[in-house]
DNA sequence: TTTCGTTATATAATTAAAAACATAATGAAA
DNA sequence: TTTCATTATGTTTTTAATTATATAACGAAA
C-alpha cells in the first residue's frame, strides 16, 4: 500500500563525559561477548575487530570509571582470560535499559515525519 | 554537590531510507547556512567543509528526495547562486521537530544512569 | 622446564575518508 | 567580449583511522 522510499527515524544513543564518549552500542557489545567467551581476543574476533582496537576500548572503559568492567589474567591455562566484573554488568544492563527507551522514542516519532 | 566524573546522556538522531542515511544534523545545518548565505560555497567554507562534500550532499538529498532541496544556477551576477526550496525549508523544519523531541528523551532520561 | 594461547604493548603498514586541486561551464554586468 | 564568482565535476593528494605485525610477559599444566 505504500509508496516512494520508506523513510526511517533511527539514531545512536551513548553515555560520555567531558573527555567524551564513554558508553555506547560497540562497547556494550564487546563486554557482551567477552562476559560469553571469557576472551578479549575472542570477543575482537567475533566483531572482527582488531584485538588492539578491543583492549583500547576496555582500558578506556577500565581507566574512566571508578571500578573496571573488565578483569584479565595473563598466562596459565588457555593462555590467560577476562571477565567482565559486576561494574561491567550493571553497565551492560543500564545501556540496554536505556536503548529500550529509546527504541519506543524512535517508534513514537516515527509518525511526525512527513517529507 | 556532585562528585566524580559527569556523565551524560547524548546521541543522534536522523532520518535514513534503505540507501542509508538521508537527513542529519550536518545535511541540516548545510542546508540551513545554504538558506542564509545563499551559496553552497560559503556554506561549506562556514562548516569548514570542502565545497565537494558539500555539493555531494546536497546532490545525495536532490536525487532521492522526490523534490530536490536546493536548486543551484551558475553564472550571473555573482558567479551565481543557491536556494533552499519549499521540500528543503519542511526538511528542515521536520528535522528540528525531531530533535526538540529527542532533546526532551535525553532530559527525561538522564536520570536513568546510575553507574 | 617446555609448551601453549592469551594478555599487553609498541610500531609498521594499510585503508578509507576527507580535503585539496584542477578545470569546464555559466551568464549577468561592466 | 572580458571579467567575475560561483556551480559542477573529475582527479590527485593528504590525513586520520584502523588493522596488521612483532614481541614480551605470563602462569598453569604437561
Amino acid at each position: 500500500m505504500t509508496q516512494g522510499p520508506e523513510f526511517k527515524l533511527n539514531g545512536r544513543i551513548w553515555i560520555e563525559t567531558d573527555q567524551g564518549r564513554l558508553i555506547g552500542p560497540g562497547r556494550v557489545e564487546l563486554l557482551e561477548r567477552i562476559q560469553a567467551s571469557g576472551s578479549i581476543r575472542q570477543a575482537a574476533l567475533q566483531m572482527k575487530m582488531s584485538y588492539r582496537q578491543a583492549w583500547d576500548l576496555i582500558k578506556d572503559m577500565n581507566e574512566r570509571l571508578e571500578l573496571p568492567v573488565v578483569i584479565s589474567t595473563r598466562g596459565g591455562k588457555g593462555g590467560g582470560n577476562a571477565q567482565v566484573t559486576e561494574k561491567g554488568l550493571t553497565v551492560i544492563s543500564q545501556y540496554h535499559l536505556l536503548c529500550e527507551k529509546f527504541q519506543e522514542f524512535l517508534n513514537e516519532n516515527h509518525k511526525l515525519i512527513n517529507i
